[in-house]
Formats: structure tokens, C-alpha cells, sequence
DNA sequence: CATGAATGAGTCTTCATTCAT
DNA sequence: AATGAATGAAGACTCATTCAT
């Protein structure tokens, strides 16, 4: 019994990481069930059988990815008292994210490129979630008098656009080398911890008063 | 003959116009060649017979939406003599991009998520002259003392990225405005001049020198 | 064992009711095993295991229905001497089968419709039997004078279509009331006998010298 | 232009020929797209090109047969003046019925057997003209005299019941022929003429007064 | 006996693309 | 240049049937 459980649960997990992959890659509407079905070793009926139809596995995927990011995110900033520190937190956590889930941003482009087309509730809650988180910090900050007030909703985006832009940019950026400049591909091939850094720079100038 | 000239003129505009809305709206794979078709009120064969296949028009659209940046922005930032000025008119010269192609972020995004896979290489030429706008004047401002030093590719992917993700954002937000707070429809409806003055504040306080 | 014989064949009586059933709704390409094997509380494995495949679930059913309604009809009929009560008999006969398996019009119908593709030869028999009752008490009647010589085959069929197409068009009057008139749907609601005797008092009618 | 209208009518006109056989042979279910394109000698897509989804095509089918009967047969009978004449009429239109669609009866069978579940309202219209038609007979029978006062809705299921039950049996008869006893086989080959004609006389032995 | 997972061959439907006129 | 018909290759989804436990 408990064999064929985990047997389940593999398939299953097969399944949801090549639909995770496919869909970063392709989106929903480029996805195609039989390439899933093949990526994860699996027969195409056993996704209708375990999950549902296309719609429901894109869900199923995109909870199991921002489920979780807005759960450690919310986890990492709590474990900080500091405002200060608990932007470094939530900007590391991004890219602890980046790190986990490295298809994130790609979903994400794709989800918004389409308006949310496709995007279930449940994860609009989740990013709901990951707003409201920066939206306190910011929020803090500003009553003990470190923090400008800025938008949160803004700076959020700035972060998040920007390593989503700057990771999902780099195979443009390495294919045309050339005319991009050779910082482009030197930055291109730099390790998420740089990026962050930078990005922690700059957001915090922005943030704290002089 | 010349008459001709002009209707065919007219005929390929409607086609790359009604395409632009629709790859902008569904990106490539949601794209419906009867669908362009229909709201060119043109024949889908004239497509083919006047453009060529999806890709050819899916290529076309692209090059004619991005083809006219470049050139604008580097006008607007070099009327300007102080980098102050030229970052302030940079971020505006992007404002006025969006005003004038409202598709744009969208059919950005769409390409960064399939990884440019489309992207003619003009068009990476374009994107690349930006890059190197915007990091000649950070080094303009860094040599006078004015500005830090900070990366001119991260600062500009903050900066489209974040607009790029607020503007394509908006009906998302609007459709899940509980769940958002308050704030984000509030913010979602304010015109885009408000989003700019707030990114260019943020970018302004991380930039200059205390 | 015996405990064990008994639940085998509870579970194959369940399985075959629900065939029944999900037969007579849907015929035999619209019925689902799947659907089958949850209304008899029954994996569907089971179902093979016990019975076969589809088509022999489907031809186990039409015999389980078809099978004792010759018998009994001979029993009543037999159980007349007058051919005038006889006839009444046969009619009554009809009514009583319907009472008790009120699925049968409609899966006879499937049957007739798809022309008798699954009908098993033990069912043939059944039915040929039947039309020798009925040549047989016309025959009688008219020896004795009292009946006009009709073709019983034909004088059957009228019976039987009319009280199948009748019932089975109940649920299509009920959905249609409005374009089929009030009487249409006062009469589709009438209980079975008041059909019966309409039907017996034409077929009577019909037969009898004047 | 003209040869393109006609060429497109010629191919609508063998795709519902083909669908009017291949649903009277397999109903709506058991019917494969696949199979009506292949015997009308098209392309899949053109039947969802020129007539829609399975839904539409069997619509359409439908009313194209039962709206031309119902037309028919009011003609028909509204032709003559008298009951008995006009009830003869309105058997005989049957009969014409059946000889221009001879896949009506089972495409009726099929539909009353799966509860009209696919019954489009247009048809359902039609079927219902045709049984007030009956009805307006009987009550001007009546009327004068001449006809008992018998439920038109019966008497009408027992002419079409009878009449379906009877053709559609004809290859399950023809099968087995043995068990059925020589009559059955020798009626089922009788031409339809032979068949009304018994049918007319039992429907008018059993509607005029003695 | 019983169960839930697995399979493969369909089945409807869509769509980019081409052809004939 | 323009149109409407035609085509073929997928695409999503289903379902009878079997397997492993």
C-alpha cells in the first residue's frame, strides 16, 4: 500500500516538475500536454487521471511555486525585527526563490504577458500575500522614521521586474553579445548573489533617509 | 497604380495594426490568424499574400513597435545637458514610448518569456543603444561626483521591468482587488505620469550622492 | 463460502442493475463503464473480472430483461378462454412487463435502432415466441367468427411501438410541453393503465366485427 | 461565381447525406466524425467549416428530414376534405415519408430511446405540428359523427410506433428468420405499400362509429 | 476478490496554410 | 489583388481495457 503510494506521489511529482518546466518555457497556451506527458515518463491519461485537464495542472503548478514562495518569504522577513534588515530579507528571499524555483520569473512574465489569463485565484492570493508583505515593511520603516514613504506596490515591481527582466533577458542578452557590450554578457553571467546585491544597494539608497 | 499603392499601403497598415493588438494581447501561440484577419477586415490569404506567415508578421509587428524607440529616447536625453536632467528625461522618454505604443510592455513581456525567441536582431540593436544611453549617463553623473556608481543595466531593467510589470499588472489587480488591498486598485487607475514621478524618485534617491 | 457466494452475487446484481439502467439512458456507446461501475458501488475492474467487456455486460443486461417476459405473457394469456379476453390478456401482459421493468421500452428501442446489433439469438426466441401468441389468438378469434383477420405481426408492432414510443417520449413531452399542446403533457403524465386501456380499446375496436 | 456556389452546396449536400445515414445507422454517439467525412468524400474540417460542431450537423440533419415531412403532410392532408380521407391521407404521407427518408425511423428511435437528449427545439416543433395535425382530424371527425373520440396522441404513437418498430425490425427478423416462423420473414420483405395499407385498416376499423 | 494506477487507441475540434477562381 | 473553399497535421481530452499489488 505504501509502495503504491509513493509510486503516486513520484508520478505525480514527475508530472508537476515537467509542467512546471514546460510552461516557464512555452506558457499555457505553447504547452503541449503530450510533450509534458513525455518529459515526465508518463501516459498522457495519467495527467487527466491524477490532476484534470490543462487548466487544472497549470494551477496545481503555479500554487506549488508561489504557494510556497509567499510562505518562506513571509517566514524570512517575520524572523527580522529591523525594517532595514527585513528588506534585506525579502530581497534575499527572492532570490532564495530564484534559487529554488528558477522558472519562476518566466511563469510570471508569461501570466502577466497575458493579463492573468489563466491566473487562478489561489495564487493571485499568494502574490495578494507577498504585497501586503513589503507593503508592512515599507510601512515600519516609515513610523520609526528610517524609511521615505514610497509606493510599495512600486518599489515591489522594481525589484521584481528588474531581476525577473534581468533573468529572463539572459539568453537574449548572450545571443547578441555583440551588440549588447561585454558587460551585458558579463553581467548576464554573473551569479544571482550579485544581481541581489545590487539591487539591495540601490533599493535601500532609495529607501532610507538621508 | 498610385491609388493601388495607397490601398495596399492601407491594407498591410490594418494588418499590422489588428496584429499588434492581437500578439499583444494573446502573444504568439494565443495569436489567431483569423481573428487578425477579421479585425483587419482583410482576407487571411492577403496576410500571407502581402506579409507571409505567422512568424514573418509576428517578426514584422515587433520590428515596427520597437524600431522608433531607440532613436526618441537618445533625442530626448541628449537635449539635456545635466545627467539629472538626462536621467529625468530618460525615464520620461519611456513614459512617452508607452503613451505612444500602448502595446509595448506586453508584447515585451511576451518576448522575454519565450526568451526571445522572435526577436529580430534590429530590434536587439535598439534595445542594445538603450542600454548604452543610459550607461553613458551614469558615467557622465559618476565623473562629476554627483551620482554612485551604480550598474546601468540593473538600474534600466529596474526601470522598464517595474513599469513593464506595474502597467501589463493592471487587470490582474483590478480583477482580484480584494485580495490586493485597496491600495493597489488606487494605484493600478492613476494615470502613468504618476507611476513615472514615482520611479524616478526612487531612482533618483538611489543615484545621487547623499 | 457460501457467505462469499451470496456477496459475489449481491455485487453482480448491483453491477447488472446498474448497466441496466446506464443502458437504458444512454444505449450502449453512450453508456460509460465508469459510470456503470460507481453506480454499482463497484471498482471497475470488477466489473471485467465477473462479466467481460462492455459487450458482454451489454448482452448479459438485454437477456436479464427480456428473458422472463415471454414466459409470464404466455401464463396469462393461457389462463383465458375467449379470444376477446385473451387479447385483453396479452395487453395487460404488456403492461405488467413495462410495470416491472420499466427500463425495457427503452432499451429496446437502443436495440431496434442500432438494428438489433447486440441482440442475443436467446432474446430472438423470446420475442418470435411472443408473436406466436398473439398470430395465435387472432387465429382463434377469427375461426370463432368474432374477429376480422389482421396481420398480428403488424397488430403487434402497434401495440408495442405505440406503448415504447409513447413512454419513451415522455420525458421529451414534458421538456417540449409548451409546443406540444396541454394534452400532450396531461396525457404524459397519466398512469400506465389508462394508456393501456386506450391502446386495448383501439386494437379491439380493429378487430372485432362490427 | 456560380460554379463556387454550387460546388459548396454539393459538398453541405454529401455531408448531411452522409451524417443523415451514419447517425440513422449508429446514432448520435456511436456516429464518427471521421466516418461521415470519409463517406462524403471531404475533408473533416469542412463540415466544421460549413456546418459547425457534431451538435449542428445532427441539428441540422434532423430538421432537414423532419421539417420536410411536416410540411409534406400537412399539405397532404389539408389537400382533402373529409375525415376519413384526410386520415387516410395522413397514413399515406407516411408512407411518402419513408420512401424519401428511409432513415427516419431510426433516427427517430434513436432519439426517443436516449429521451430526445440531443433533440434540437426546432425538431421538436416540427414533430409537434405534426401530431396537432392528427389531432384537428380526429376532433373534425368527431365533430361530424363519424369518428369515436380516441386519443390522438395514441393512435398517432401506434401508426409511427408501428411503423418503426416494423422496419427497423426488418434486419433483426430478416437474422432470424427461423425462430420468427415464415410469416415474419415474408411481411418484412412486403413493400412498404402492403404494410399502410393494414395499418389504414385497423386505424379506421377502430376510429368509425359501427 | 478487490483496488487504484496505467495504457493506447481513438474522438472531437482547431488552426496555420494553400488552392482555385 | 481578393475571396472562400479546402487541407492536413496537430491538440486536448476520453475511455475501454489491463496490470500490479
Amino acid at each position: 500500500m505504501n509502495v503504491q503510494e509513493r509510486k503516486k506521489q513520484a508520478t505525480v511529482e514527475r508530472i508537476l516538475f515537467a509542467a512546471l518546466e514546460i510552461f516557464a518555457d512555452s506558457g499555457f497556451e505553447g504547452a503541449r500536454i503530450d510533450e509534458i506527458a513525455d518529459r515526465a515518463a508518463v501516459n498522457k491519461a495519467m495527467i487527466y487521471y491524477h490532476i484534470g485537464d490543462k487548466n487544472a495542472l497549470y494551477t496545481r503548478v503555479l500554487h506549488e511555486v508561489f504557494g510556497d514562495t509567499a510562505i518562506r518569504m513571509a517566514d524570512n522577513v517575520n524572523r527580522c525585527a529591523a525594517p532595514v534588515e527585513k528588506m534585506r530579507a525579502y530581497i534575499r528571499s527572492i532570490g532564495q526563490t530564484l534559487e529554488k524555483h528558477p522558472h519562476l520569473p518566466r511563469i510570471m512574465m508569461w501570466e502577466l504577458a497575458s493579463g492573468g489569463l489563466h491566473l487562478p485565484e489561489i495564487v493571485a492570493q499568494d502574490l495578494a500575500s507577498i504585497i501586503g508583505l513589503i507593503r508592512s515593511i515599507i510601512r515600519q520603516g516609515h513610523r520609526q522614521g528610517i524609511f521615505k514613504k514610497l509606493d510599495p506596490l512600486v518599489l515591489h515591481l522594481m525589484v521584481l521586474g528588474g531581476i525577473s527582466f534581468y533573468r529572463a533577458g539572459n539568453p537574449v542578452r548572450l545571443r547578441y553579445t555583440a551588440q549588447m557590450g561585454e558587460n551585458a554578457a558579463e553581467n548576464g553571467n554573473a551569479p544571482l548573489t550579485h544581481l541581489l546585491k545590487k539591487v539591495e544597494k540601490i533599493i535601500l539608497c532609495a529607501l532610507k533617509h538621508d
